[in-house]
DNA sequence: GCTGTCC
DNA sequence: GGACAGCAACGCCGT
DNA sequence: ACGGCG
């Protein structure tokens, strides 16, 4: 039979439940977990500890969306509600076994990214204080061609029943001109929505066809939805938000964790599971990882084979002069 | 959260 | 060992 | 040149 790659599996707990700081060899690599006890959500007595044995867990099932891709840490060390940053450059900071990905800012300055590859590098990354995951929408060794663009529906004040409604709305305007999408939930007040690209396209015309997708949304549900970048401007109307798709811009990957109360997180879901009643908190770390093991991942056809840009914008001049 | 420095 | 200080994004675009 | 934005 053909060769195909082992199924995901769910691993017993990294870590014991009483050592504050354990040393473990993940996959050959050695790592020291610290501070395993400090509550990083504090109102729902979750702890570092737990987080980990989260990420240990469900590694099968992430490990696709991070892997070759550069990473942008934020950094919560003193858990969800302590003061947190961002860090990119991790030049000469990183374990010798982790990858990077060399860069430079405006200034010249030579930098490197961490990028994602296996158990022990997400581990590390989580180390750092990092409780979410974001990562790249492209790879390393095509950094200029996405494999997937990103429908961004933020609700600032809008109930979430509204962002369900908008997204159904996404979801009929991409049915229509034939382009598959796929949708979780941010774990923070929105959703997002994939298109997969299959890294044939650049980030400008990934970011032209969002602005294509999200100007029709816009046209049919005015009244509670906005294009505008500045807040101001938007009138406490829901953010369709497009201009993510750019070089360097990340959002929270599947299955990442966020630094919210409830420990939620960022869940794929079933076309159909987009319906009023769909609440944030349905999804956190005391209940993502027994659904991964009865759905798998219904993510994985956002990395797959990308859509024909030129047919779909065809079809939707077509339909929507 | 980690590293290096200083006692 | 313990107490510290220092350090940890980025580019676009409107004004 | 600065600040808002994600
Ligand atoms: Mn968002
Ligand atoms: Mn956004």
């Amino acid at each position: 039979s053909a060769i195909r790659p082992p199924k995901p599996t769910i691993p017993k707990t990294l870590l014991n439940p009483n050592d504050e700081s354990q040393v473990r060899k993940v996959e050959g690599k050695e790592i020291k977990f610290n501070n395993l006890s400090k509550l990083y959500w504090p109102e729902d007595k979750v702890t570092k500890r737990d987080m980990f044995n989260y990420y240990y867990a469900v590694a099968d099932f992430i490990l696709p969306y991070l892997k070759d891709r550069p990473l942008s840490l934020n950094r919560f060390p003193g858990g969800i509600h302590g003061q947190s940053f961002y860090q990119k450059d991790v030049k000469g900071k990183a374990p010798d076994w982790a990858k990077t990905f060399p860069y430079s800012t405006s200034d010249g300055e030579p930098k490197e990214y961490l990028v994602g590859d296996d158990v022990a590098t997400l581990l590390w990354m989580n180390t750092l204080g990092c409780i979410e995951i974001n990562p790249w929408f492209s790879r390393v060794s095509s950094p200029d061609n996405p494999d997937y663009c990103v429908i961004d529906l933020d609700p600032d004040k809008h109930h979430f029943d509204k962002v369900i409604e908008a997204a159904l709305v996404v979801k009929k305007v991409l049915d229509s001109i034939d382009v598959p999408s796929f949708p979780k939930t941010s774990g923070s007040t929105g959703i997002h929505i994939y298109i997969p690209m299959g890294g044939k396209y650049d980030y400008d015309q990934s970011q032209l066809f969002a602005r294509i997708i999200v100007g029709i949304v816009n046209k049919i549900i005015p009244k509670f939805t906005s294009l505008e970048r500045m807040i101001s401007a938007r009138g406490g109307k829901m953010y369709l938000d497009f201009l993510q798709n750019r070089p360097g811009a990340t959002i929270a990957g599947p299955y990442s964790l966020r630094p919210k109360p409830g420990a939620t997180v960022s869940m794929p879901l079933e076309w159909d599971e987009v319906k009023p009643g769909l609440k944030m908190k349905d999804f956190t770390i005391f209940n993502a990882i027994e659904r991964l093991k009865v759905k798998g991942d219904i993510f994985r056809g956002v990395l797959g084979k990308g859509i024909d840009l030129e047919t779909a914008i065809l079809k939707a001049k077509e339909l929507y002069p």
